[in-house]
RNA sequence: GUCCCCAUCGUCUAGCCUGGUCCAGGACACCGGCCUUUCACGCCGGCGACAGGGGUUCAAAUCCCCUUGGGGACGCCA
């Protein structure tokens, strides 16, 4: 058997402990234990998983490890679905709760039990402790000493069940991201599987779930690579293929530490808050750790098509949020209306607007798109185009709304009258003759006007904005100017 | 402490496997300019990196070793 396996793996130039997986169909998972909302590594994570299963026509399943009855929560459940959803990734299979996988987990410890592949364990978690502390002082690795690895207990009160692993020799996989790994079995000890109360740990969980799941692709953080040789040798004493692993380098904040609350929003709907576009962050994530070449804006149907294993960075990357603003402007600007909509509806919403999709809602964004890097900025600067009474900047209305402006002001009203304002030429018209009749440049006109209509100095062009309000607005803006110039000055 | 992983501009990265075309390319950020009715967008330009040291070689960012630095794992957490 072993020699067959050899030479089967030989010729496929895999290493023998893993069984080539190449033939099946592709299954990826994402397992996040609900203990918190879902943030930027997990997203990437899952995104990694669910692309990878998006390319190669597999499956993706979603798996909630809610085994730690403490820390689990429903609301860190949904909050995962949640972040999930915003971002577009569906799953195939699933949820599957481990919760509510505990007789599968016992089938499992029981044959490993029978096979001898595991044996019962009476150390105490104090007596455990101490020793880990003076191995840790020794300089030694702080790894279980193998007490009871031979007394071959039975079934007692408070025992553990711990793996039976090999005492030498290597544990050696392939990873698709790092290449061959390996580890002396002496690093590694006999851990535990199952828990005094009977409940499996994460080790014996996992790998079961994978198993019974039938995922033959692993695509998690860099973290895990040292779990790995121990999951490694429950599929070996379960006698199950292993599969292929891609460890992930991890997110880190600016100053190069794991990501965390002190680095700013880490909880990945945060970001939908902030105005941040889902295929914008979809589209940094897949970037912070694989590339494509030079090419940096991705659709998500671009990167269902397009994203490799192979290209994944072997390195640790920092989450730069000036670059995931960049690419959500890209995003902005690369967006159809219709599907902006709502999302700028939302956000205007939030600052007390009422507005409706349709013609006049399309024309708006049309003029902020390039202005915006997030959908609140985008709603903010928007806010004129709704407003029934125009609030003043101080520092513009003490720039621009002087009484040198009362003559283009009342000069453009006037010319506005016999002009069709739903076309932008004839408003150009209008200002141009009002140059003309004033002697002032356009400069000198715009500025107030602008002013008038936005209460900003900075604003989308003039003319389309006036084209846009209409001309009963606009002249009633002018006019509240002018008003507004000669009680300053009163 | 032990083991594992990693190392190209401030940041994300291309290039590394299959040494020469790389006095290292792109993007973000930053700085300057152009365009211009403002602000953006856009365009042009600038700044800016192969961690250090040894090898191997005619030739090394690319291969090997060491050092340093960073990260991760060492739980009856996941």
């Amino acid at each position: 058997m072993l020699a067959l396996l050899a030479r089967k793996s030989r010729s496929r130039h895999k290493p023998l402990t893993i069984r080539n997986h190449s033939m099946d169909k592709i299954i990826t998972r994402f397992p996040p234990s609900p203990t918190g909302a879902l943030h930027i590594g997990g997203a990437r994570t899952a995104l990694f998983n669910w692309l990878y299963a998006r390319r190669m026509g597999g499956a993706f399943v979603l798996r909630l490890e809610d085994t730690d009855k403490v820390r689990s929560t429903q609301e860190s459940v949904d909050a995962i679905f949640q972040g999930l959803e915003w971002l577009g990734i569906d799953w195939d299979e699933g949820p599957f709760y481990q919760s509510k996988r505990t007789e599968i987990y016992q089938e499992y410890i029981q044959k490993l039990l029978d096979s001898g592949n595991a044996y019962y364990c009476t150390c105490s978690p104090e007596t455990l402790d101490e020793k880990r502390k003076a191995a840790m002082a020794r300089g030694d690795k702080p790894k279980y000493d193998g007490t009871c690895r031979e007394k071959g207990l039975t079934n007692a009160d408070n025992a553990v069940v711990r793996l039976k692993a090999p005492l030498t020799g290597k544990t050696v996989f392939e990873d698709k991201v790092k290449g061959t790994i390996a580890f002396d079995n002496q690093e590694l000890d006999d851990l535990i599987i199952a828990r005094s109360d009977g409940s499996p740990t994460y080790h014996l969980a996992v790998v079961v779930d994978d198993i019974t799941m039938g995922i033959n692709t692993i695509i998690r953080g860099d973290d895990h690579v040292s779990n790995t040789p121990r999951q490694v040798l429950l599929y070996n004493a379960l006698d199950y293929p292993v599969p292929i692993f891609a460890h992930v380098p991890m997110v880190l904040g600016a100053d190069k530490k794991r990501l965390s609350k002190r680095h700013g929003a880490t909880s990945v709907i945060e970001y939908k808050h902030m105005g941040i576009l889902p295929q914008a962050m979809i589209n940094y994530l897949a970037r912070l750790g694989w590339s494509h070449g030079d090419q940096e804006f991705f659709t998500v149907d671009e990167l269902k098509d397009v994203f490799s294993l192979e290209n994944i960075g072997k390195s640790a990357g920092v989450f730069d949020p000036a670059r995931l603003l960049d690419l959500n402007a890209d995003h902005i600007r690369a967006a159809a209306d219709k599907d902006l909509a709502p999302i700028f509806i939302e956000q205007l919403a939030k600052l007390g607007i009422q507005a409706e999709d349709g013609e006049y809602l399309y024309q708006v964004m049309e003029t902020l798109k390039p202005r915006a890097k997030t959908m609140v900025e985008l709603a903010e600067k928007a806010l004129f185009y709704y407003q029934d009474t125009i609030e003043y900047d101080p520092k513009a209305a003490q720039k621009c709304l002087i009484p040198e402006a009362i003559r283009p002001l009342e000069a453009l009203i006037e010319k506005l009258d016999s002009v069709d304002v739903s076309d932008e030429k004839q408003v150009e018209n209008a200002f141009v003759q009002v140059m003309e009749s004033t002697g002032l440049k356009l400069g000198k006109i715009a500025q107030p006007v602008r002013v008038a209509l936005t209460g900003q100095t900075a604003s989308p062009g003039i003319f389309e904005i006036v084209q846009i309000l209409g001309k009963a607005k606009v002249t009633a803006r002018l006019r509240a100017a002018m008003d507004y110039i000669r009680t300053q000055n009163a």
